[in-house]
DNA sequence: CTGTTAGCGCTTTCAC
DNA sequence: GTGAAAGCGCTAACAG
């Protein structure tokens, strides 16, 4: 088996020298070489096929241009995924690559799976604990700890969003319907904040707090109390919203006459559930285009993509509310 | 602020030299090193904060330790991000890193963002077109094409699991719920091909296929013809079989009495779906232990952790079937 | 305008 | 037992 090309043999193909190779292909500002050499370096690299070594090349200058992501320890849906794509993209205008490393449940320590990449920088979605995020520092990684403490506060707008909804559809208390999954108890607290909050504000009494399992037997159990006079049930997400449905329907309950829900995220099944669930949904665009800011910032670069502005949280109101 | 500190850095605050440095952070055998010098050099080490440099090990070992999983097309859900998860668990007892790149809309070739990563193999989901692989083997990078041809034709199996199962519920004649999104046509192909087969080795009569969108009321029109006569519908996944539910509740068609259905993927709210739906799950486990394997044979290594055996997949009965 | 050259930080023979 | 030194493939000063 042939060992990979190496730009020195694209320099011995094309008849010039190493450096005239690196200057043509990576297109080297200030530099002027004719058209026809040019021609001629790039023919010679597609014949043999070269590829540039990134290790060789990242030794060199210096600094990466990939950025990683670490994902949440739990499950990862559709919203996560779309959020990756646009962020993935945002960066790319920035000449950056983003990739994503999934959840270890071995363990591995986050400074560890970064010193198995290199990247310029890590963006976590949760939180790190300390000594990791120290451990990326020494290593001049540079570190964004999203959403949780993020730009604008996200979770506790979508808590709020939902309780602002529910008081204009007429609900006459608030509850919050709690997930039972504790891999998500950092966000579950943030909404319930922003939802506590909200209540506070509008002068609504407490707000009863229930944990709902992801089972319409247990679900009815949770839910006993909620069947009626107008509670306005704020789901953790769309699943916990379902479970809360599920629930409600073992009870005989009516929605929205009885009982207001709305969940978060608005996933595939929230628009076909019966009756179709309201929720609130992020704007992951815009959400995604705060976080490359804050990379670009941690980068000490700034983005040339655009920063998308507007709301980064929205209602969208269906069947139960 | 201070540059990264290097292992001449290490060497030197120990007092050692930088191969000894070398043998002792990678516990390299056959090296007799005593205890108090190797002490020495791993304080020094924490002293400084020192973390070796990716970009250099690599180059000089000429090989990367990183495994790149390119992400399909279509929105991924809790299945694929399971399968990952479990994919890097098993990838990390050989010692890679598993590293994912969300689907780029912009079109970023395959070769392009491995190019910026430098891994050791490329895995897809789907499969890539053949350019872009003939460019992945020219620099010298591992491709493994997974799913769609590869271990044991598992969406074929998923159609013969639906189809069997509904037989096997006293469905009369079958159905095929086809997903609106084109982006998963693969996919969906090989699905019906398995639901195809098996049915014809039932002596079936032939398999009505409809297109079924996301939508409550698109659904309805698209399930009129299954609203009795004991038909089994198999969709293409959960949210297709949401959809032809919420279709036939339209109609007040009744399940499972008038329709069976089966959907695939067994996501959170298909337990909780009113009536609660049947559907196909993958062992993701399995599955990814299937994928370890091709990809350490790519890298001519053999695997070190097992390889689950068992069924990969298994039809979870609920009360749409 | 193009080529020569000096490293980037690490591993790994080979000599002491 | 430990150290000196070569070089992985690339880029960017600096000569020519």
């Amino acid at each position: 088996m042939p060992r990979r090309p190496t730009s020195a043999d694209v320099a011995r193909e094309a008849g010039v020298s190493r450096a005239t190779v690196s200057y043509v292909l990576n297109d080297t500002p200030h530099q002027s070489i004719p058209e026809v050499t040019r021609t001629r370096v790039r023919d010679a690299a597609a014949r043999l096929g070269y590829a540039p070594s990134v290790a060789a090349r990242v030794l060199r200058r210096g600094r990466s241009d990939v950025v990683l992501a670490l994902l949440p320890d739990w499950p990862i849906g559709p919203s996560v995924g779309t959020m990756l794509t646009e962020l993935s993209a945002a960066l790319a205008a920035d000449g950056l690559t983003l990739v994503a490393h999934p959840y270890d449940r071995a363990g591995r320590p986050a400074a560890d799976i970064a010193g198995a990449l290199g990247p310029a920088c890590v963006v976590v979605l949760d939180a790190l604990a300390e000594e990791q995020a120290d451990a990326l520092e020494a290593a001049g990684i540079a570190l964004v700890q999203g959403l949780l403490s993020g730009p604008g506060d996200v979770e506790r707008r979508v808590g709020r969003a939902q309780v602002e909804h529910l008081l204009e559809r007429g609900a006459a208390r608030l509850a919050y319907a709690w997930p039972a999954d504790v891999r998500v108890t950092g966000f579950a607290r943030e909404r319930l904040a922003g939802v506590r909050a909200a209540a506070e504000e509008a002068g609504t009494g407490g707000v009863d707090v229930r944990e709902v399992a992801l089972d319409p037997a247990a679900a009815a159990t949770a839910v006993a109390a909620w069947t009626s006079g107008r509670v306005g049930v704020c789901a953790y997400n769309d699943e916990v919203a379902l479970a809360v449905l599920a629930g409600l329907r073992v009870h005989g309950a009516r929605v929205p006459a009885g009982a207001l829900v709305v969940g978060v995220d608005d996933v595939p099944a929230a628009a076909l559930a019966v009756p179709a669930l309201s929720t609130v949904a992020v704007d992951l665009g815009a959400l995604a285009g705060h976080l490359a800011d804050a990379v670009a910032a941690a980068l000490g670069a700034t983005r040339t993509g655009p920063t998308a502005a507007g709301e980064l949280v929205r209602v969208v109101a269906r069947a139960t509310s």
